[in-house]
DNA sequence: ATTATCTATAGATCTATAGATAATGC
DNA sequence: ATTATCTATAGATCTATAGATAATGC
């Protein structure tokens, strides 16, 4: 049974002691979900060692076995975060992915895509916010991310420019994209800066979201 | 002398010891001036009282004379921050004071002084996002500024009706509104969330805005 | 035999106070 | 005489390590 390979089961026969790995995976596991759950909740610097260690059911002195300091296990939450933000950029700006939808169809898909993101991890933000102000590699590749995601959703919409009314489509789709952005932002960010849709639900806000998409554009009304 | 008020002088003749008040007030500003600065670079919980006493050329004892405990100074800090803010809000939704602009001229001076706001104290957000986290009082004041501003804001607005040429003018005023926020607060936070104007100079950025209130409400064209 | 986990604790900060010294105004 | 300031330090955290104990797989 331990030569044979399982279907549902990541690790391949090749791998010794295996049972110390997965008990090792799991504890990492373990540790990460309490650390990323606490860093978003009471921040990163304030959050101590020792309070991971409570909240994963873990001691200190496992945490500095899997993890040679603070440092790196902030690292590893960050890495984790941004791993699962580059795979829904991934999907996000996919063309074969929307081949059926109009433009319509495509807001749609973005703006919901992007609250489910933060529904799923929430204090995302608040988490590369904080490391980004004293680790430039993050800040970074948190941009670069934000970049491909505006510029791969800008390519989108110009795929489908008959659609677009408005004279001049570079630059509309341009402004659109941003428009978004701000407006998801807003959002997302609402527990600090209210706003009148804020009280909304999610559905409500994604269907004003495209449809100030479908004027900025100038797209023919009403549609799918 | 002693006993002749001055014109540009705050300390009114009953007072006494006026020398050893203004030296406290000179050190309070001190410390207040380092705090606020080191709040909004490294954080409030970050940042160590020794840090505000070195910054601002003062002793841990001095800094504990004038502020009984850490949380003290910090929520003077915040205080200084949200009169601020106060008052940027009183003149911005005066009616008075915009008596002779039209609706792009009142967008234009909000959205100006949202950004000159940022300028004269960089970091007032961090800090107070910050606080808010932990202090419930902060929090509901900041919102209640915030809901003030958009709603004196919406009403400058309305009081132009004549202008809107949209067929629901509230409706639309409101979403305007919102929608300024929502530009104004992904440009502040464009250091995190990277906008295709990002670049571009405040100025653009106002006229950019000011274009588009003008395209929600159907504004006649051109215009001041 | 190796890896994972725990307990206990050293060393580094950080908050806050006590007590001495300096400046100000009666 | 009163108020402002400083130096020195006690006590509370927090990071990280050392060394003992438990679990796993040869």
């Amino acid at each position: 049974m331990t030569h044979m390979a399982q279907a549902s089961d990541r690790s391949a026969t090749r791998w010794e002691r295996r049972g110390q790995q997965v008990r090792s995976h799991r504890t990492q596991d373990a540790i990460l979900d309490a650390a990323e759950e606490l860093f978003a909740r009471r921040g990163v610097e304030t959050t101590a060692v020792t309070d991971v260690a409570a909240a994963s059911g873990r001691s200190i002195g496992s945490i500095y076995h899997h993890f040679t300091n603070k440092e790196t296990l902030v690292a590893a939450v960050v890495d984790r975060l941004l791993d699962d933000l580059e795979t829904s950029v991934a999907t996000a700006i996919d063309p074969s992915r929307w081949q059926a939808q109009d433009i319509r169809g495509v807001a749609r898909a973005y703006v919901g895509n992007s609250l489910r993101l933060d529904e799923r991890r929430p204090g995302f933000k608040r988490i590369i916010v904080e490391v980004s102000l004293v680790d430039a590699a993050t800040r970074e590749r948190y941009h670069r991310l934000r970049r491909r995601l505006d510029d791969g959703i800008t390519a989108l919409l110009l795929e489908r420019r008959t659609e677009i009314g408005h004279p001049e489509p570079e630059l509309a789709a341009r402004f659109c994209v941003d428009q978004l952005t701000a407006m998801l932002t807003a959002r997302l960010d609402s527990e600090m800066t209210p706003t009148q849709l804020e009280a909304a639900p999610d559905e409500a806000f994604v269907r004003h979201a495209v449809e100030s998409v479908a004027g900025h554009l100038r797209l023919a009304s009403a549609g799918s």
